[in-house]
RNA sequence: GCCGGAGUGGCGGAAUGGCAGACGCGACGGACUCAAAAUCCGUUACCUUUCGAGGUGUGAGGGUUCAAGUCCCUCCUCCGGUACCA
């Protein structure tokens, strides 16, 4: 008997798998089609951890078992190859970014492969290749063409560690996504899509999507709507009479309102201020434009402040002049920048009022009693005090009328905000798709439209902190000519951001190597939607709510049959290292799957990634662990070899039974295991199954037919978690011919009469303890079981003669005597 | 604060309202061995025990039920997200 040798298995089989082209996409008529998609990754130089293949792993498997049910499966692997990383290391190094990218993009394919991880890399795709970005560019202007790209100077993030602007995702917090650093606020011409146009739908469609409840809130809580009221409030000048609206979710208060309060950045705030107050405001103006908003926020926690403008805005509800102040912790970008203060019910106009002695006058009373408002805000809904006409009503009442009311006397209306800002798409950047825009002195920006717009080769990579992109350099490729009026123009010189390469891939997979459009309608609606997308929890409102924004206004534009890009999402969690700390090249603590797969081998990796525990949960890495999948694998090796030849005998009915009834329990455990994610549970129906063969050896040869179709049963539901392994046994015990391979054979069915047992164990209680077991025949009524149980000498011990008052049976499973 | 999720042995974790702790790791004991590794067999929640068994136990406290890890209420802790969004 050979000794179980895992590489020479993986040295066998790779190739073979390879010639049968095993992992191509397939295309039988008759069969339902199934697209499972991974996360589009970023290949970075620091290459595959053992956490990455909790993604890539359980795909695998998945796919591997739709395939062997008869699925039509696409699987496909590219890469979301542009990015600052690759163009960091060429600005270090001077090697151009697209090499770098070729080298990591290698050494990622050459892992996956070490983990046999069966993508049909005939679909590989790589987003910086101009075959790729032409598409990319195409909808930059299918965008643009319809109203939903256009360019401002607004203030944005920027990360000064990266030299970057972000998007308001991509610096949730005020930290930068990628390096944690904090953000700052700048002011440059960029490129916005208009995703809040987007929001109510982007908003409504989540509710019936297969995604984790987490992702789902996340997305709500980005989109931020709230239903609320604008009311403009008038502030007279010297010169003139300025409208002052502020946007509120608590007209209901309107009452209680004692002062404005405006942003810094707010237009109209210097306009209003009265000349005695000019110079302080000003100050302060400048003194927080310095700040970023997370130091505002922290400055905050010691106290709120502001400077009082010297103008009074006027309350249209009431007519009561109020005082107007600037003060940063109204922020810049939401609702109108102005809020009408209302410190008896609101805990930071409170906080504020507190510290600059300003007036709180309580206008809501929950149940009808006053809470008093002096220590603490009362933020609660209740019925209105002191507010004129509308007094008595409830909150809730008030607000919708109040708000008709202000409509119906024009100084107001109903509003819904969001939190949610447009899209900050443009970067100042070399390694990424170029915006295919030409600015034209007369014609302005006109859309390029013949693509693609060739990412020229340049010197220097470097950005600078002017906002000019490398690109600005290249005068060759800048200075073009107008494609409307034919007089000289400029190319537009930044790039997109990567966001915009991931928000359109997963219908490129489709079709990879289509040329007169970016995919083949044919082809997206046989596999879109995505039926399951796997990847971590880290994109919830970056590149999953881009792409669903993008998915909507290609359906809006005609393009698409479907609006929600993907139907089931999974997020895996993460693998923490043996440190208890992530895993990262800077902390030295990453475990990669070479090394295991050389001590281990692959067959052993892949089932210690889906057994370690949920697949969702985040988990320690432990080698013990995976040497437990070692020896796991090496007793199926030994068992079934040792088992492999039998002397006909006469049968054991009674094992065969059993035997029987242990494979179908395995088979059914397995099936609805690996098809409700739960892959730990079902690798361990496998080892109990194992433990049972094992146990029972001796007996393999009296049952020989059964014991033969339980270990190529047992192979076959094994297969899609080890792939190796469970091949060359099937062929060295004669399952499959030399040209056959365990991974096309068909996924086993088992047979429910085998789960039906003659007889079965009932545990029998007294008070709802344990106090006997007995065996009955399966098919005991209630009677018969309560008769049995009775009379049984242990439970008349415990009854003392005493009378049950009452016996609940449930067949099958226990007797409860209540006495 | 708000939103989402989770609290079960030494550890990772199992349990359609119906035998809590499957499976794995670790530990302990044994077999094999000159010895070790590997392998195989057994034990392994806690307390008490006359070794038959008895009692306790799923973050805490209440409740529903013949029966609760599971359902309901209150609270605590941890993780993730978000955080002046008016």
């Amino acid at each position: 008997m050979s000794a179980y040798n895992f590489k020479g298995l993986e040295k066998k089989w790779s190739p073979i798998w390879e010639d049968m082209d095993l992992y191509k996409t397939g295309d039988d008529q008759g069969n339902k089609n199934f697209y499972c998609l991974d996360y589009f990754p970023y290949p970075s130089g620091a290459g595959l951890s053992v956490g990455h293949c909790r993604n890539y792993i359980p795909t695998d498997v998945i796919c591997r078992k739709k395939r062997m049910d008869g699925h039509n499966v696409l699987h496909p692997m590219g890469w979301d190859a542009f990015g600052q990383p690759a163009e960091e290391y060429a600005i270090k190094t001077g090697m151009h970014p697209a090499e770098v990218t070729r080298i990591n993009t290698e050494n990622y394919k050459r892992q996956m492969k070490l983990f046999e991880a069966g993508y049909d890399w005939d679909r590989e795709i790589n987003s910086s290749h101009p075959d790729y970005y032409k598409w990319t560019q195409f909808f930059f202007l299918l965008l643009f063409d319809r109203g939903l790209a256009y360019q401002s100077d607004n203030f944005q993030m920027y990360c000064p560690q990266c030299r970057i602007v972000l998007s308001n995702e991509e610096s949730a917090g005020g930290i930068c996504w990628r390096c944690s650093s904090e953000v700052v606020k700048k002011r440059l011409p960029q490129w916005y899509f208009r995703i809040t146009d987007y929001a109510d739908r982007l908003l409504d469609e989540l509710d019936d999507l297969d995604w984790p409840e987490n992702i789902k809130a996340m997305q709500r809580n980005w989109i931020g709507r709230s239903h609320g009221a604008e009311v403009v409030f008038t502030v007279k000048t010297e010169e003139e009479l300025v409208h002052l609206p502020v946007y509120t979710t608590r007209i209901d208060t309107i009452f209680g309102a004692t002062f404005c309060v405006l942003a810094p950045e707010h237009p109209d705030l210097l306009q209003i201020t009265t000349e005695k107050c000019r110079k302080d405001v000003q100050e302060y103006i400048r003194s927080s434009s310095t700040k970023t908003d997370l130091q505002r926020l922290v400055a905050s926690e010691k106290g709120k402040t502001g400077i009082f403008t010297g103008a009074y805005a006027t309350n249209p509800f009431n007519g009561k002049e109020i005082p107007v102040w600037t003060a940063d912790y109204v922020l810049a970008g939401y609702g109108t920048a102005a809020i009408m203060a209302v410190p008896a019910h609101d805990e930071r106009d409170h906080a504020f009022a507190r510290k600059y002695d300003l007036p709180i006058i309580e206008v809501i009373a929950p149940d009808g009693v006053p809470q008093g408002v002096e220590d603490e805000a009362t933020v609660a809904d209740g019925q209105l005090i002191n507010s004129g006409q509308f007094s008595g009503l409830s909150s809730e009442e008030s607000r919708e009328t109040m708000a008709e009311f202000a409509e119906n006397n024009n100084f107001g209306k109903a509003e819904t905000r969001y939190r949610i800002r447009d899209w900050l798409v443009s970067r100042q950047r070399y390694w990424g798709a170029p915006i295919p825009i030409i600015h034209c002195d007369n014609c302005g920006a006109v859309p390029e439209r013949n693509l693609p717009v060739i990412l020229p080769d340049v010197k220097s990579y470097e950005p600078d902190d002017t906002g000019r992109s490398p690109l600005a350099a290249c005068e060759d490729w800048v200075n073009t000519t107008c494609p409307e009026c034919g007089s000289p123009a400029k190319r537009e010189t930044s790039t997109m951001a990567g966001f915009a390469c991931s928000s359109w891939y997963f219908l490129r997979f489709a079709s990879p190597n289509c040329t007169d459009a970016p995919f083949d309608i044919e082809e997206v609606n046989k596999w879109l939607p995505v039926d399951l997308y796997v990847g971590g929890a880290e994109h919830a409102v970056m590149h999953l709510i881009y792409a669903r924004f993008w998915t909507k206004v290609m359906y809006d534009a005609g393009m698409l049959n479907f609006t929600e890009p993907f139907t089931c999402l999974k997020n895996q969690g993460m693998l923490i290292s043996y440190d208890h700390q992530k895993m990262s090249k800077s902390k030295g603590n990453v475990i990669t799957p070479d090394e295991m797969i050389v001590k281990y081998g692959a067959d052993a990796l892949r089932l210690y990634i889906i057994f370690m525990g949920p697949f969702e949960a985040e988990i320690e890495w432990s080698e013990e662990g995976l040497a437990g999948t070692y020896r796991f694998v090496k007793r199926i090796w030994n068992l079934f070899l040792e088992t492999a030849d039998f002397k006909e005998i006469e049968t054991d009915e009674v094992f065969q039974k059993e035997l029987r009834y242990e494979l179908a329990r395995t088979i059914k455990k397995v099936t609805e295991d690996i098809d409700g994610f739960q892959f730990n549970t079902g690798v361990a129906a496998m080892m109990e199954f194992l433990n049972f063969l094992s146990v029972n050896r001796d007996k393999a040869a009296s049952v020989s037919a059964a014991w033969r179709k339980a270990q190529q049963d047992f192979l076959t539901v094994l297969a899609p978690a080890a792939p190796f392994v469970t091949d060359e046994l099937w062929h060295i015990l004669g399952f499959g011919g030399e040209n056959e391979t365990i991974h096309t054979q068909k996924w086993p069915e088992w047979v429910e009469e085998d789960l039906v047992k003659d007889t079965v164990e009932i545990v029998v209680q007294i008070k709802g303890k344990i106090r006997d077991r007995i065996s009955v025949p399966v098919n005991s009524s209630k009677e018969e079981i309560e008769k049995i149980a009775l009379s049984r000498e242990k439970i008349q011990e415990y009854l003392k003669g005493s009378i049950p008052r009452r016996v609940i049976v449930v067949p099958g499973r226990l007797v409860n005597i209540i006495g």
